[in-house]
DNA sequence: AAGGATGTTGCCTG
DNA sequence: TCAGGCAACATCCT
């Protein structure tokens, strides 16, 4: 379910129930959370970070995050409790299997908008100042760094190092300026197409090098783990190239 | 059909 | 003491 364009989708999905400004009219779930709090209130408006979907109330916010196993369903259930799930006058919206907790107060303060990579306030030149922080980073790494990258996954990690023909070992002090900007400017791009295909229902058939065994160029992948993280890199030797 | 994976947190250990 | 490692959480696809 995650990564960015997911919670996207998400977001947009919500919005069309137009319940935005109406009162919730009860919640129900099995969240270890005060889940009353949030019955009879109304609902200001629903938001995005990265990986997180946000449903905003007047003096706080409930994040949601999908983890890596997290569902939803509008409008229907699954046979399962939900983790949460909201009633409203006309509309039902439920979450499985995800992390739920509120957050007080205002949310800019939490919130560096600058770094989601789905938002308006996302921009090149402010994350290619935060890549220079960390000069001896991997750049498998720094792309799955939710304070600069927000909603990049392990996903748009490997195919965006695919397109732009680097190596995940590959250290950030090591990259040409033109190589590191071209890095920035294809993970928001790589992030839209995410988008468009996961709307599609042509995600999969778009990887070139995630999960696969062979490039476009009908090389072998090589998947290792790499990283402080040690989650999965696919990648091909021959295209894509090791700087350090 | 067992094994792995689009993620993150927090506990345990050396 | 604290950083690093690793389990836990929980579901669906291959």
């Amino acid at each position: 379910m995650p990564e960015g364009p997911s919670i996207v989708i998400l977001k947009e999905f919500v919005k069309e129930l137009n319940v935005e400004g109406q009162t919730i009219r009860k919640v129900t779930g099995t969240a270890d959370l005060d889940i009353k709090r949030m019955q009879n209130q109304k609902i200001i408006t629903f938001k995005t970070w990265g990986k997180h979907f946000l449903i905003c109330f007047k003096d706080f916010t409930l994040r949601i995050h999908l983890m890596m196993f997290g569902s939803y369903r509008i409008n229907s259930h699954k046979e399962s409790k939900p983790k949460i799930g909201f009633q409203f006058e006309n509309a039902e919206i439920n979450f499985y299997t995800c992390a739920a907790n509120y957050i007080e107060g205002n949310l800019n303060e939490v919130y560096d908008w600058t770094a989601d990579i789905m938002g308006k306030k996302w921009n090149t030149k402010n994350t290619i100042e935060k890549l220079k922080k960390e000069p001896q980073a991997m750049v498998c790494d720094v792309l799955l760094d939710q304070q600069i990258f927000a909603g990049a996954g392990n996903i748009i990690k490997n195919e965006v190092l695919y397109r732009t023909k680097i190596q995940p070992q590959s250290n950030i002090r090591a990259l040409p300026a033109k190589k590191l900007k071209e890095l920035v400017e294809e993970t928001k791009n790589y992030a839209f197409d995410f988008l468009k295909w996961k709307k599609a229902n042509t995600l999969k058939k778009h990887w070139e090098v995630y999960s696969k065994k062979v490039c476009p160029q009908h090389h072998k992948v090589t998947k290792q783990e790499l990283g402080k993280n040690k989650r999965v890199s696919y990648y091909c030797e021959k295209c894509q190239k090791q700087y350090n």
